[in-house]
DNA sequence: TGAGCGACCTAT
DNA sequence: TTAGATAGGTCGCTCA
């Protein structure tokens, strides 16, 4: 399941097609493209690398790879000496986690417990001359809260801490830090809870400090099961941000975000100056106390970007015959990498390590070794000299790192398991399982490297982006329009047992393969986009890879909350009754030649929210508004019946969040809009990007049932809401726009969905249906409360409604004369569980009927596609569904092809299985690329009969599919 | 043969 | 130890 997604074919075994060693001289063809790419950049280095006295595409001999003299680009640039008393520090942050240490040593004089193991922070960046950092912030500990109880007074507060500090004590199983304070404080403090609205009164709440983040849990269930301390009884208490991580809890009290600037003001930080000090491999390793730090929130000058290294790598291991390479048998032949600056344009190292000699390719450097050992232990320690702040590559969290980490432990590397940037900290590999509705479970691996974040650009498409195929070729060609270098997966062990012109080959290969990442991750500003959203959102970049949605609206809640001493209840998760969502209104089905205009609510959820002030603040519970003396006027009852206070009577937190996000997104475009740099217009428009997501997943948030701090009752107004609007604006269209009213027809709304209705004006032009669709937008607008609004969007001519959801049309924005584009909605065009054959069939026949409005030749060009294809006059690598021969060929073949097959669904590459005979041929062309890798199954003829016949349903599919459009159409 | 259901993917 | 929502179309499969 973990190969690496390629375009080669899966190792099925069979040796008729797979290719024998060739002798060396077939590989010896023109350079490629890339290798071109190559050369270019040796040239552009040519002069710095003669100052270096040192030509970047020699083979070395393993040596002393590491002295400054030898691969003075390896290392960061040179750290100018720094003094804490009269220089202030300021760098970066990109990465923060934190640690258990013992306070005392290494560093006195900074705050926090005295007494055993206290949790310190520990934030990595880079500053502006690129020179790395380690900041060590001390005196930050966890803390929850609970409601104090009635009539409590401090006198109470030694008795309570003492009783839940032996409570804990106890409860734990084994005490092998020999911690003897688990409660550090218990402070009475007056806070509210977020959660309804209960007149503005504060009450008592205990802060609970504990001495570390673990202790949190446990001291939260004890209260829970019930606490007896002093003259109370036994009692239970509902915990407050117990549920919060360490890491966001110190973020946002410090009013840190992600990858923001962070300066140390001279004279409130130490430097660790000698070297015994410092447990870092950064140049500046420093401690400061966490009230010291100045946080710079990102705007103006602070919304740059230090010049973060990023190391792209890419490895390649030597199978064996028809055998998925395994870390414990199959080595590892070679590994490339390339290091790029961020905001540069190329990569200023380019290395291959290869087992045995390689001839030199111009524009890179080959580094060779005889011994795999040495090859893995010097790979560790030119990643530890490079010292990434970013490491990416293509599926390289579940292939090349675990491969690498394994086949390390295999060899006895001993000291190659330390990638990360803290000395001494093994970089170890775990499981995860990830589970979410969105993305179904996923099981990962994880690896611990301390300071680095890792940017694995398969798990960021697999996020993103919805592609047909996720297959590096597959994605570098839909971006870049580029490919990997010709080399099958069947053939690797072949090059390497060739010569060091095979083993060139290979690592032209390999080099591509790191290569294309970096140049993926370039065009869709993914670390750029990232970045952003992590400064909007307020957590660590790297929880932006690994976590969900939820934590992004938490950490937004939490920092609004606290400005107002709200805080957030830890609610009890349990899976409850789905509640109604949108309408989506019947559509009038068929083929309309005239204009339809299409009108949208903007921000449909959020303007919701904000128009009616729904909240979690502002929320009335059952008989609270009798209780609190509210007057009839102070609230609202939404289409849901659940009752929200007014913004006169308090104003919600969701709102104003929502607020901030909306105009803060006009201010991010408007500065787009005026900026000219390039570099800082891709921050802008990831900026923008980043504060619409974050808008949108607010509502989500609230209806999650599994969630944080799930609200049904925020989430079900919000769409019962919607239901009303969309409803209304139908009504309100259609009894405006009629001939009675002076218009030349009655408008009819003939379709709509959620936020968006599709209207038949009667006019015969994309103009006068523009302007009137405006016209009609606005006037819908009066009619809700701001910032609800209507706008008009486009206009569809002509204008296919085949069923709710599935309709196309030619759409007109920007000019009534010529459309922007064709537009498919749930039509097979746009699906990706459909065979191309069919997807391009259906496009054709649209662009027949819609552009070239020829419905006949729709038909016909229907009709000639069935009868080529009874005729076996198509390539039938387009025609069937993956899917089915996987489940087919698993009852079938061994556990070795369902791995490999079920790996390939994912991928969802489309083959053949023509002919069919006893030995299926599968084709695993994928539809960008043109050559095809075969490999041969072996099926009984059961199963043979089974893919004929399951072809006789695709025929017939096809037969059902085409009748009914035309049917649909013109019957 | 058709109803009912689950898988999959999309619209918003 | 963690997870945004619901609506809805189409197909394949099972079962009466």
């Amino acid at each position: 399941m973990d190969y690496k997604r390629r375009n080669g074919g899966p190792f099925l075994g069979g040796a008729s097609q797979s290719k024998r060693g060739k002798p060396a001289g077939e590989w010896e063809e023109s350079p490629s493209h890339f290798e071109e790419e190559l050369s270019m950049f040796d040239d552009v280095d040519m002069e710095a690398e003669e100052m270096e006295g040192q030509a970047g595409h020699d083979v070395i001999p393993v040596g002393d790879l590491f002295s400054a003299d030898l691969n003075p680009r390896w290392r960061r640039p040179h750290a100018s000496s720094l003094d804490s008393s009269s220089n202030t520090l300021v760098f970066q942050q990109i990465d923060l986690d934190y640690y258990l240490g013992s306070y005392q040593r290494p560093v006195p004089g900074m705050p926090g417990q005295s007494q055993g193991k206290v949790p310190i922070i520990r934030m990595f960046g880079v500053t502006d001359n690129g020179n790395s950092v380690c900041c060590h912030v001390h005196g930050f500990a966890p803390y929850f809260y609970v409601p104090a109880p009635s009539g409590f007074t401090a006198d109470y507060l030694g008795e309570f801490k003492k009783e839940l500090n032996s409570a804990v004590l106890k409860d734990m199983r084994s005490n092998k830090d020999n911690i003897s304070i688990t409660v550090l404080a218990v402070d009475i403090t007056r806070k509210e809870s977020i959660y309804g609205y209960h007149g503005k009164r504060s009450q008592d709440f205990l802060r609970i400090t504990m001495a570390m983040p673990r202790l949190i849990a446990p001291a939260k269930r004890l209260l829970e099961q019930g606490l007896k301390f002093g003259p109370y009884p036994i009692q239970s208490y509902q915990a407050y941000e117990a549920n919060i991580d360490f890491e966001i809890r110190f973020m946002v009290d410090s009013d840190v975000v992600g990858c923001c600037w962070i300066e140390l003001p001279k004279g409130n930080y130490r430097l660790r100056e000698e070297k015994s000090m410092g447990v870092s491999l950064c140049q500046y390793e420093v401690d400061v106390g966490w009230t010291d730090l100045i946080s710079h929130p990102a705007e103006g000058d602070w919304q740059r970007i230090a010049p973060l290294r990023v190391l792209s790598f890419d490895i390649e291991c030597a199978g064996r015959k028809g055998i998925f390479p395994e870390p414990d048998k199959d080595p590892v032949i070679q590994i490339a990498s390339m290091v790029q600056r961020q905001g540069e344009t190329e990569p200023f190292i380019r290395t291959v390590f290869t087992l045995q000699s390689c001839a030199s390719i111009v524009g890179s450097q080959i580094l060779c070794f005889t011994q795999e050992k040495q090859l893995l232990q010097s790979w560790a320690e030119f990643l530890r000299t490079v010292d990434p702040d970013i490491i990416t590559g293509y599926n390289i969290q579940n292939f090349d790192f675990p491969y690498l980490l394994n086949r390390a432990a295999a060899l006895k590397v001993n000291l190659f398991p330390y990638l990360g940037r803290v000395r001494g900290i093994k970089s170890v590999l775990r499981d995860l399982n990830f589970q979410s509705k969105q993305m179904g479970r996923r099981e990962n691996k994880t690896i611990n490297m301390e300071g680095r974040v890792q940017f694995d650009l398969l798990q960021v498409l697999l996020r993103d982006y919805k592609l047909r195929s996720y297959t590096l070729n597959a994605v570098s060609f839909h971006f870049l329009q580029e490919q990997k270098e010709d080399v099958q997966h069947s053939i690797i062990t072949d090059l390497q047992n060739g010569n060091e012109q095979t083993r060139r080959r290979l690592a032209v290969y390999c080099l591509k393969d790191a290569y294309l990442p970096l140049r993926l991750l370039q065009k869709l500003m993914c670390v750029i986009n990232y970045m952003e959203m992590a400064r909007v959102t307020g957590v660590p970049l790297t929880y932006l890879l690994s976590r969900g949605q939820q934590i992004k609206v938490v950490s937004q809640l939490l920092r609004q909350a606290m400005k107002q001493d709200l805080v957030m209840p830890v609610i009890k998760t349990e899976g409850g009754e789905d509640y109604t969502g949108a309408t989506v209104i019947e559509p009038e089905k068929g083929y309309y030649s005239v204009p339809i205009a299409t009108l949208d609510f903007s921000s449909l959820y959020p303007s919701i929210m904000m128009a009616h002030n729904l909240c979690y603040t502002t929320l009335l519970q059952k008989g609270s508004a009798e209780k609190l003396g509210l007057a009839p006027e102070d609230f609202i009852k939404t289409p849901t019946g659940d009752l929200f206070v007014k913004s006169s009577v308090r104003k919600g937190l969701l709102p104003e969040i929502l607020e901030n996000l909306l105009s803060a997104r006009k201010r991010a475009k408007t500065e787009l809009k005026k900026e000219t740099d390039p570099f800082k217009k891709q921050v802008l428009d990831g900026r923008q990007l980043a504060l619409k997501v974050s808008a949108n997943s607010v509502y989500g948030f609230t209806g999650a049932q599994v969630g944080k701090l799930p609200c049904l009752e925020i989430s079900q107004s919000v769409t019962g809401f919607g239901r009303q609007m969309i409803e209304q604006t139908k009504q309100l269209v259609e009894s405006r726009y009629t001939i009675s009213n002076g218009y030349q027809a009655d408008a009819r709304v003939i379709y709509g969905d959620t936020d968006s209705v599709m209207v038949k004006l009667g006019v015969g032009t994309v103009r006068e249906s523009m302007d009137i669709g405006k016209e009609a937008a606005e006037w819908v607008s009066s009619h809700f409360t701001p910032p609800i609004k209507l706008e008009f969007e486009k206009v569809y001519y002509p204008y296919l409604l085949i069923n709710k959801k599935r309709y196309a049309g030619l759409y007109f924005s920007s000019c009534a004369d010529t459309h922007d584009k064709m537009d498919c909605k749930g039509i097979e065009t746009v699906r990706r569980d459909n065979c191309p054959l069919v997807a391009n069939l259906i496009n054709t026949c649209l662009q027949r009927i819609l552009i070239d409005r020829d419905p006949q030749g729709a038909v016909a060009h229907a009709k000639e596609v069935i009868s080529d294809l009874l005729c076996n006059r198509i390539d039938i690598s387009q025609l069937v569904i993956t899917k089915e021969l996987t489940r087919t060929a698993q009852e079938y073949s061994g556990k070795q092809a369902h791995v490999e097959l079920a790996e390939r669904t994912q991928s969802m590459c489309w083959r053949t299985t023509f002919p069919l005979t006893h030995s299926t041929t599968w084709n695993s062309s994928c539809p960008n690329h043109s050559r095809a890798t075969t490999h041969v199954v072996r099926l009984s003829p059961v199963s043979v009969a089974k893919l004929c016949s399951r072809q006789m349903v695709c025929f017939h599919y096809f037969k059902v599919f085409i009748s009914t459009l035309i049917f649909r159409l013109y019957l």
